[in-house]
DNA sequence: ATTAACAGACCAATCAGTCTGTACATTATT
DNA sequence: AATAATGTACAGACTGATTGGTCTGTTAAT
């Protein structure tokens, strides 16, 4: 998508759009960043305002999904145009993507150590799948669709507990 | 990518490149069309090979997860430039991912009928997050990483198996 | 003598970003 | 109150770089 299609469609020109933004990296940026910033604070919130691990998971799954709808426009963008990011605008949002595993894996560490999940989960690769099947949500969910986000995120809250929990 | 760095990088020329290919496109759909056909005739192999749809399953999760150690080049490019291909071969290369698709949300339909699998699945949200959680395999799989592709392989069985069985 | 297999200069299109100009609002000066 | 000076918010023509693809060779095998 090039800055004169951008521009055509918002019905400004580039004059407009160079006025407020520096570069098209940095709109590209700022994209990202919101929508990752918010997924990172309701994970932190999820992983902090529940004392097991399964509400933990739980908390983060339901809110996880939820991003799909909040941020749909968002994150198309993050998928289609990720590779086009410079790098210094790429370690920032790298730094934030990590924390974002990170919490998930401990998640799923601590519900192993406790020993309400099962013992033979690897945290990591759990963890990979966990953010494999939710990011994935961005190639098929469609607002006007059959399910609710609500309802999807209660079927993978599902999905995922099953395959967790001992 | 473009075709002067795929011709320098491979000790070659635009005269050799368009000597071989009408143009980066039909390269583009011959990459996405290889692994696509692979990983179609493998489900396709699993699906009739069991009669079961827990073997079924097992069958083709093991042989989807291990698509990713064979192809993992064709799939680098096939994510990161799928959204330039232009839409005569994009259809092309659907109807084999729709066919794909299928095929698993065709198991996991046959499970739940059968009773092997529980009756709260939805068999087409179960479908997508299995084919998330294994497509995003793409993201952090590395050849020369700790675990191999037969050991990621059975931690996805596992897991998949345990969110689905009753 | 013909053709397959290349090499690489070249071309038209497209792109991100720049630059000059202008309309209008705001503030300063008389 | 009237006018001048300044600044903000754009518009869009233009530029240099890059791209996919073409075209005119050249080499070497048949």
């Amino acid at each position: 998508m090039s800055v004169k299609k951008i521009v055509d469609e918002v019905g400004t020109s580039k004059g407009g759009f160079y006025h407020y933004f520096s570069s098209k990296d940095e709109v590209l940026f700022l994209i990202h960043d919101e929508f990752i910033t918010y997924a990172l604070q309701k994970a932190n919130e999820g992983f902090n305002n529940h004392e097991s691990p399964t509400n933990k998971l739980r908390d983060i799954i339901i809110n996880f999904v939820k991003v799909f709808d909040i941020y749909q426009a968002h994150i198309s963008v993050f998928y289609q145009e990720q590779i086009y990011l410079p790098e210094r605008y790429e370690t920032m949002i790298k730094k934030k993507r990590d924390q974002f595993r990170d919490i998930i894996i401990e998640t799923i560490q601590l519900g192993v150590e406790s020993g309400e999940f099962r013992k033979e989960l690897h945290p990591v690769i759990t963890g990979m799948s966990l953010l494999g099947m939710v990011n994935w949500i961005y190639k098929w969910y469609r607002k006007d669709g059959e399910k609710s986000i609500e309802e999807i995120a209660r079927y993978f809250e599902d999905i995922i507990i099953h395959a967790v929990i001992k």
